[in-house]
DNA sequence: CGTGCCAGGTGCCTT
DNA sequence: AAGGCACTTGGCACG
């Protein structure tokens, strides 16, 4: 591990240094006064101002200003970084295929420039996802439907693949669409065309079925959105379809856990501060 | 505008940076070798590393590896930061409400600590957003069909805002749904929805009507999804459902203006050097 | 504040 | 490479 800092450079020691940290594929931050440029699906411009430039080795580019989780601008991994000293100021571009898209960054001043070796896991366990919800739908099927046996996961169909496949007590398949939250009308949607292709498949799509028996399957295959909840008008729809709603979340309530991080609160000896941002500005502390 | 940064600081020497950068409102990295841990509407752990985390004054917490545009874990904006040294260690916890979620950074060593002012403008100007279209399509309506005529934009309907509606030239009323890249299903059912939303309305929804008054009106709402192009799945299913399609995208093919930026090439006198990454690994160069 | 929807969405996986 | 879909999606605008 290693850190390479810079104050103020100039333009030329900022591209030095930058052309040695692409080469030892390293972690580069460049905090200064610049202009953004972008073309490619849409294109942008960012007028002067104060910015983080983050680029990583693996092509990612990254322009954050104070505000927002979100980066004002970037370029997606696969990147390819180019660094200039143009007209006595640094540009940093940054280049992509597939779709064509540039970045362009113009540096009026170079308040700081970093660049860091990293290494460590980057793999993260993640709990709560929709397959968390599958694997507990899959060991509690009765949570679906008092009789309800899955026969697959994934199910593809014409219009894609189901979550859950399975047949009801009374043999009837079971068309299921899980959603880790709280979802709106599109999920519906979604649940609707996977009955209807299922149905499709099942009454042969276009082949001769007595009349009976079309209409037997057409009723038969039921459809189960299972969500922690439905907004409105997702609920409307829903009814319309004559689906049905099983309200379930990911296990192990994610809430609960928070608390186990949140009180790290105090039994210790040391020192500590804190930020309030959402509140009352950026006055600190309020705790102990 | 100052930089303040710290190269390998004690953690209480990290702790009381941390606490000065807070007050002042700079934007903040720190990086280090750490835990992270996460809970909230879902749970995470990741183990020890180097990474970058990015404090912004806005609340927002940015835990970066070197690879990736999305951060490995995160605090959206508005949430608090909180810093401590528990154990002799740097811990940096940065927690919000609604939902409730707490992010919690471990630091084993802190290898740099950076704290900047940030002034100047974060408002980006974009071009070729769904807006953009919506602009273009009013300004020649016909491209939608001969004789269509806008109404309204966003016109509110029990299924949600239809981005433009209007009347084709034998008056009859015209959904028209945007999109500024191509489709898949899933905008086929939500033009379909306010298509039906629509018909319900202008057929009185429960209201007694004459039977052909209902049928007409049924078949005369159209559909007409406007995007650069389909997925096969989408343009079947909106040839299931009777609806147009019409082939456009936002103006200016962005595209063009990617050369614009791209061909920042050579008729100057200084030093350049590019990192190409998606290719040969960080071989230096290949422009002159 | 919830609902709905766009986004330069990104990322992952399958065909 | 394109399609389909989940995501701690984020962000905005509106009721």
């Amino acid at each position: 591990m290693t850190v390479i800092s810079v104050h103020a450079p100039s333009h030329r020691e900022a591209l030095w240094e930058l052309e040695s940290a692409f080469e030892r594929g390293d972690l580069i931050t460049v905090f200064g006064r610049c202009t953004v440029s972008y073309a490619g699906r849409a294109a942008s411009e960012l007028g002067v101002g104060d910015r983080l430039l983050i680029l990583k080795p693996d092509g990612a580019a990254l322009v954050h200003t104070d505000e927002g989780r979100t980066p004002v601008n970037w370029q997606p991994p696969g990147s390819t970084h180019h660094a200039a000293v143009r007209e006595g100021r640094l540009r940093v571009r940054s280049k992509r295929t597939n779709p064509a898209e540039t970045l362009l960054v113009r540096f009026e001043r170079v308040h700081q420039l970093s660049a860091m070796s990293v290494t460590g896991g980057r793999d993260l366990e993640l709990h709560g996802s929709e397959e968390d919800l599958r694997t507990r739908v899959l060991e509690r099927p009765e949570l679906i439907a008092p009789g309800f046996e899955p026969v697959s996961t994934e199910r593809e169909t014409a219009a894609g693949p189901v979550d859950v496949f399975g047949v009801d007590d009374a043999g009837d398949p079971v068309v299921v669409e899980l959603k880790r939250r709280r979802v709106g009308p599109d999920a519906v949607g979604q649940l609707a065309r996977y009955v209807a292709a299922v149905r499709d498949e099942l009454t042969g799509d276009g082949e001769f079925l007595a009349d009976h028996e079309a209409a037997t399957a057409d009723d038969s295959v039921r459809g189960v959105l299972v969500a922690p909840s439905l907004t409105d008008r997702a609920a409307d729809l829903l009814a319309d379809r004559g689906f049905d709603h099983v309200a379930l979340g990911p296990p192990a309530d994610a809430g609960e856990s928070v608390d186990a991080l949140a009180d790290d609160s105090d039994d210790s000896d040391d020192l500590d501060d804190s930020n309030t941002t959402a509140g009352s500005g950026s006055r600190p502390d309020e705790s102990a």
